[in-house]
RNA sequence: GGCGCUAUCGUCUAGGGGACCAGGACGGGGCCCUCUCAAGGCCCAAACACGGGUUCGAAUCCCGUUAGCGCUACCA
């Protein structure tokens, strides 16, 4: 989720400022990047239609280029080779935790001379590359949050290569947006107390150093950042639970930035318009699941019934859906298969799967419920078929109401049943133009058929 | 522990010194429309974390406190 807002982020960045946004997988870390979760980002931009431009880089393609930038690290001084190995860091590291002080390396390779580290070296002995931390400030101004600067001596000699020569996230990032030419990087502020010593390394690298923007997390509903037991946490998941793409985009645009005002509701066309960094927000947002599904609802009542027809026909293969059934079963839902849910009964005569609360809400009487409905099937059967249209079913209905001596909720309630197995629909006139004449009296004679059968 | 970031209704946010006894939206409550509501309309409850400054005047600027979050790896 929080990686779909960063793309987003930057794509709209991108498109408004007519740039180019770059896709790269940064799967240097085996154990975390699998085909499965580099397919889920592709499958994730795609459905959210956040195409990028040039060829999509690997990370771990790049491998050469991380090393030789490191060597010319150590070449030019900014960098040493630290003997130390992990289990001996770490026994230091604990040792000063016992003694509540803040580890910090330090720097005992370093000191070592050169006929050293020359011997060492030649003994084949392992060793990593660091980078050294000058003396200074490092600072920048932040997109997000205008000046940020951290002390260096706050900061710590960083390994940038591994003993076994591949690179450390830091160095790899930095070399490949030197070699992508990245003039903006926007990323989770997770990643702020990054930035020194990425920035420090554009410089020893003798590079540019680019614009910085760094977005507010998104946490889950117990404001923890968010994760799996959070329940859906994916987009994926979204996509699968019926939420149109638009909805997911504008839902998680506004999750962290605001176009100023009152403006909510907009399409990704609009937000590229009104995008602007300013309206970027600095806190953290908290992800709320029941604003995404009105949000989607609103954007299901503007889209098209084409439109709408060809999504629901992608997510349910073989299924196409006439656009009047469409207009009319869009406006009341919320997720797409709302709508693919309650369909059935407008285009094809089958008998209905009643839902046991409309049973028992609108049927709790079932004889009462059988001559209400014969009677309508009686009245509907008097509607010719080239007059079935809501403006002439709605006088004959309601004055069969009146004869029945009942008010006209009596009649449709239960007919609401009949006709979509539903207590909650669109208004009955409407359905039952939708329905067409044949079908909406054999939904009828069907409900007839099952009262009988399931009395009391 | 150290460093950093953040702080307006329960939630997303508007607000960038006087237009604010703080506006919109979700959710909640109520009413209306009405054949139902998960649609639409109207109304209500609900917030500037706290303490100091600066200023004629502060939600807005500065400083502290508190709280939350992040980072602190031969992870990304």
């Amino acid at each position: 989720m929080g990686g779909a807002r960063t793309a987003l982020f930057n794509w709209l960045y991108a498109r408004h400022f007519d740039g180019d946004f770059l896709l790269r997988i940064e799967d240097t870390d085996k154990v975390r990047s699998t085909d499965e979760s580099t397919r889920a980002i592709f499958e994730g931009m795609e459905w959210l239609g956040l195409k990028w431009d040039e060829t999509v880089i690997y990370q771990g393609a790049n491998l050469e280029r991380h090393q030789k930038d490191a060597y010319q690290m150590l070449e030019s001084g900014a960098a040493y080779r630290c003997f130390c190995t992990p289990e001996e860091l770490d026994e230091r590291r604990k040792a000063a935790e016992a003694r509540k002080e803040a580890f910090k390396y330090d720097r005992r390779c370093d000191r070592l001379t050169s006929d050293e580290i020359e011997r060492r070296v030649a003994s084949g002995e392992p060793f990593t590359v660091r980078f050294r931390i000058p003396e200074g400030t490092t600072e920048w101004i932040d997109l997000v949050h205008e000046k940020i600067a951290f002390p260096n001596k706050d900061l710590e000699d960083f390994v940038i290569l591994r003993s076994n020569a591949t690179p450390i996230y830091n160095l790899a990032v930095v070399s490949d947006d030197i070699a992508m030419g990245i003039t903006i990087v926007m990323r989770g502020d997770d990643h702020i107390s990054n930035t020194p010593k990425q920035i420090l390394l554009y410089k020893a690298l003798g590079a540019e150093i680019p614009v910085f923007a760094h977005l507010p997390m998104i946490h889950g509903m117990d404001g923890k950042k968010l994760s799996k037991r959070h329940g859906a946490t994916a987009v994926g998941d979204y996509q699968h639970q019926g939420i149109l793409a638009d909805a997911m985009l504008n839902f998680l645009a506004l999750l962290g930035w605001s176009p100023g005002g009152d403006r909510e509701i907009m399409t990704k066309e609009e937000m590229v318009e009104l995008f602007n960094p300013d309206g970027l927000q600095k806190k953290a947002a908290i992800f709320d699941p029941q604003k995404l599904e009105w949000m989607n609802g609103q954007h299901l009542s503007r889209k098209s019934a084409d439109e709408l027809g060809q999504i629901i026909t992608n997510a349910n293969p073989g299924l196409v859906l006439p656009g009047h059934v469409i207009d009319l079963l869009k406006i009341r839902a919320r997720r797409i298969d709302d709508i693919v849910r309650q369909s059935g009964p407008y285009v094809s005569s089958d008998p209905i799967q009643y839902d046991a609360e409309a049973i028992g809400k609108n049927w709790s009487d079932k004889g009462k419920a059988r001559e209400i409905l014969a009677s309508a099937a009686e009245t509907l059967s008097t509607v010719s078929a080239g007059d079935w249209r809501a403006e002439h079913l709605e006088p004959a209905l309601r004055k069969l109401a009146e004869s029945l001596g009942v008010g006209a909720g009596k009649v449709f309630s239960p007919m609401r049943v009949a006709l979509t197995g539903f207590s909650v629909s669109p208004g009955i006139f409407e359905i039952l133009e939708a329905q067409g004449r044949d079908r909406a009296l054999d939904h009828i004679r069907n409900a007839l058929a099952w009262l009988g059968s399931n009395p009391g």
